[in-house]
RNA sequence: GCCCUGGUGGCGAAACUGGUAGACGCACAGGACUUAAAAUCCUGGGGUAGCGAUACCGUGUCGGUUCGAUUCCGACCCAGGGCACCA
């Protein structure tokens, strides 16, 4: 029963496909413009799941209203094509995986289209085009204009069974993200950005950003900056020194050792003949080590000395030196000083290893006394000073002397960019016999995969592409040249798609200037939480690169950010085919249609939320619009709807008005829909019905179920659709009320309400309260101490 | 271990800057319509006691501030997400 949702979807899908209706003419600046743009889909081999639906409804909600309130509204979509599951499925079945990807790409056209979602598919580009290619590309050859991708030789994860290299953040618990499959490390020729680079522009512009404050406060942990003093030691009876990065620089005179990392290139210089074997040994125990042991915090702090001694440079003292696998190589200065009697590491590394322990600070030692108030002792330029003076007088001594100054190190390390795997932007550069890199010319991009007959990777860390000698040898200036075999990760293709949406076919630059100056920032960015570091990093550091360059004018690519929850299983689970609970969002649409599920979705609970599927939702909801069908469809109602108002509805209407606007422009999309079913109700009530309000309700509706409304909106006897509608607006004068409920306490409980005249006089009102019977019996035979009245909310009488 | 979120009926949730806790919906119960059922419409539901008006209890736990606390402060417990020896 009810409206006919198949029909009434596909005439609405097929009237805006023929209407251009969500086609955004982004040289029309007489608007202002909003950009409101998706995390873009992996077309993988699943479909389209309930959580992509909650994502795109809400993008959807918001620009079909800004659209509705006059604004140019940008809504694009892509395909974050490349990446590892289109180039298992190509291993597998022998497949090239641009078939399986682009039958992916329509299989999710097709579900998005019967969604109603508004974009503008004029707009839609796909990571893989090779018109986007080239433009990857070519902002990798930028990055190489700028050192800002080199090649490094360092150790990496390599993971036998993919035959490929993996980044540390694809490796969990020592095995592969995919497939679960062992990693050892290797030293291995990789490329790398420098993102370090940019490390304190990506912390400090941070605080400009609208973004939920998990996530900055994520994007600033991983940064990690970290403001300290790096000091140098010299070594005892050598020329040579060595560097420390400290953010406690106060205990410098309570240090009685010294760490160096085991990789510290120092260690085989300095280690006394005696130690020698000693240190072998220990070099030979943390090499057979795997990452997963070395990083076990339960784990005994290990370390040997080396038989070398530090000369502290505060106080001249002779410190030993240890090497010791947790100092890390590649974090500071890969040195540290130790002071046992304050630090909790260090005071069990000494005990273990019998190390004196020099107590600098006030208090008790088995403590730790590292409260910031703590005075200092034994520490002859700071005694009685706190540990911010400290510092201070501390840095300034040694920069007086050369022995060091005050330094800023970060967490961040440099971005692991390639991959030896067929299925990414090839690198676009080639190598002469003399290994010097030549990179391609910009009229040589798009430089495109070839056709291979095996994707495997050949399992010594090769990518396929090695195996393409057709492919492989070039000549550059008449001399023999190789092509780079190593390919993009599917991150490059993400840092910079939203700006291609501005100007998806230009074959002159990434996009037209002036529409970038226009349309930059995106003004809402809604995806996973997921995403929250790697993603968003990245695309930060791209755009900040592009910006020095001047293509881009602001400093950041994202202004409002928001991460939907995650969708669960009606059994509170993670949604899986394993666990038998995934919510097919195909059948429901066929059965309730799409209105209904959109509803239902963002009706379900607040949107950052994850909640549980409820089986009964998407039918309640449909239950829901069928009966807002039913105000057109039912000569009950259809009878009393009037032009003239009797202002019944007017309260109701335009407080409905400000709400759901207020509510839809901050992503509450709950509760604006609890107060549309509100209005909805108080329609069914009314004695008549005032026919704007009722297209307001239409109007108000139809972002979220948009089909049936333009339908409806066409049933209320007017032309064309209802993109041409205007949002509709509240008087503000409708949201008085004339009377006004209070409650009225009696020693902080409630007693009794009252309703009186929004300008009743105070006295009165205390008067009112207090002759009433069910006020009285709490304050007869008392004394009455104080009334507090808040207006139009309470009186408070407190009695002895 | 550290950082971030959150904890409210049978369930999903709501509550503006401290001011009537539980809007809206699901499920449930009762009624109307119907030969009947479905659909629809109307009504009722935090708990305990009571026929009842009413009383007491109630927003993870324990304390505090306040006339008044889901909201502010302190300590703790639990769940989810993130990080991993960061000097």
């Amino acid at each position: 029963m009810g409206y006919d949702h198949k029909k009434i979807e596909a005439k609405w899908q097929k009237y805006w496909e023929e209407h251009h209706t969500f086609e955004c003419d982004v040289y029309d600046f007489s608007k202002p413009k909003f950009y409101v743009l998706d995390m873009f889909p992996y077309p993988s081999g699943e479909g389209l799941h309930v959580g992509h639906f909650e994502n795109y409804t809400a993008t959807d909600i918001m620009a079909r209203m800004q659209r509705l309130r006059g604004y140019n509204v940008l809504h694009p979509i892509g395909w974050d094509a490349f990446g590892l599951p289109a180039e298992q499925y190509a291993i597998k079945t022998n497949h090239h995986p641009e078939e399986f990807t682009r039958a992916n790409i329509e299989r999710f056209k097709t579900q998005l289209k019967k969604a109603g979602f508004s974009y503008d598919w004029s707009k839609e580009i796909a990571t893989i085009d090779e018109d986007y290619v080239k433009w990857t590309q070519w902002i990798f050859l930028l990055l190489l204009k700028d050192n800002l991708a080199y090649i490094s030789y360092q150790p990496v994860n390599f993971c036998p069974a993919l035959g490929t290299v993996l980044a540390n953040e694809e490796v969990i618990d020592g095995k592969s993200e995919v497939g679960g499959f062992p990693v050892v490390r290797k030293a291995m020729r990789q490329w790398m950005l420098k993102i370090t680079a940019y490390a304190d522009r990506l912390e400090e512009d941070l605080a400009t950003l609208d973004w939920p404050h998990s996530t900055l406060e994520m994007q600033k942990n991983w940064i990690g900056k970290s403001i300290g003093t790096r000091v140098n030691f010299k070594i005892d009876g050598t020329d040579l020194s060595f560097n420390i990065f400290t953010t406690r620089v106060d205990t410098l005179y309570g240090c009685t050792y010294c760490c160096l990392a085991p990789e510290h290139p120092l260690v085989k210089q300095i280690t006394s003949k005696e130690k020698e074997k000693d240190v072998e040994d220990y070099l030979n125990k943390i090499a057979s080590k795997s990452d997963l042991e070395r990083t076990d915090l339960n784990k005994e702090k290990t370390g040997v000395f080396i038989g070398a001694y530090a000369i502290n440079p505060i106080n001249e003292e002779k410190v030993p030196i240890y090497i010791a696998d947790y100092v890390l190589a590649n974090y500071g200065e890969g040195a540290v000083m130790a002071v046992p009697a304050h630090d909790e590491r260090d005071y069990a590394f000494a005990k273990a290893h019998h190390i004196e322990m020099k107590q600098v600070l006030e208090g008790d030692i088995s403590k730790q006394a590292m409260i910031d108030d703590a005075k200092h002792i034994n520490s002859p330029l700071i005694n009685g000073k706190n540990i911010v003076e400290s510092k201070i007088i501390l840095n300034k001594y040694l920069k007086e002397i050369g022995k060091g100054e005050e330094q800023i190190t970060y967490k961040l390390r440099d971005w692991l960019f390639s991959r030896q795997r067929y299925w990414g932007e090839p690198i676009p550069v080639v190598f002469l016999d003399d290994d010097k890199i030549v990179p391609l010319k910009e009229n040589d991009l798009p430089l495109t995969l070839p056709h291979l007959e095996e994707y495997k990777p050949s399992g010594t860390g090769e990518s396929p592409l090695a195996l393409a000698n057709d492919w492989l040898h070039v000549e550059v200036d008449g001399k023999e040249a190789r092509r780079e075999t190593n390919t993009m990760p599917q991150w490059a293709g993400s840092c910079w798609y939203y700006i291609r949406y501005l100007d998806p076919h230009n074959a002159h630059a990434l996009a037209d200037p002036k529409l970038i100056e226009h349309w930059l920032p995106v003004d809402l960015y809604v995806g996973g939480a997921e995403h929250a570091v790697l993603h968003l990093l990245y695309a930060r550091f791209w755009h900040k690169v592009l910006y020095d360059h001047d293509i881009v004018k602001c400093k950041e690519p994202f202004k409002k950010l928001f991460h939907q929850g995650m969708i669960l299983g009606s059994n509170y689970e993670k949604m899986s085919k394993s666990r038998g609970n995934v919510v097919n969002p195909d059948e429901l649409i066929e059965q309730f249609g799409a209105d209904a599920l959109r509803f239902f979705e963002m009706f379900m609970g607040p949107l950052e939320a994850s909640l549980p599927w409820n089986d009964n939702g998407v039918e309640a909801a449909r239950k829901y619009l069928d009966r807002v069908y039913r105000l057109l469809e039912s000569d009950e109602f259809k009878n009393k709807i009037v032009e003239e108002n009797d202002h019944s509805l007017d309260y109701v209407y335009h407080f409905s008005v400000k709400k759901v606007t207020e509510d839809y422009l901050n992503l509450q999309y709950n509760t604006a829909l609890a107060q549309l079913m509100v209005l909805t109700n108080e329609l069914y009530k009314a004695k008549s019905i005032y026919r704007p309000y009722l297209e307001g309700l239409i109007i108000m509706l139809s972002p979220v179920s948009p089909h049936l409304m333009e339908e409806m909106y066409e049933m209320l006897a007017h032309n064309g659709s209802l993109s041409e509608a205007k949002w509709p607006t509240y008087e503000e004068s409708y949201l008085k009320k004339n009377t006004v409920t209070i409650a009225i306490q009696v020693n902080g409980k409630l007693r009794a309400t009252l309703e009186v005249d929004v300008d009743i006089e105070e006295e009165k009102m205390k008067e009112m309260a207090l002759n009433l019977e069910t006020i009285k019996k709490y304050t007869d035979g008392h004394e009455i101490k104080k009334i507090i009245v808040i207006k139009h909310k309470i009186i408070s009488i407190v009695v002895s």
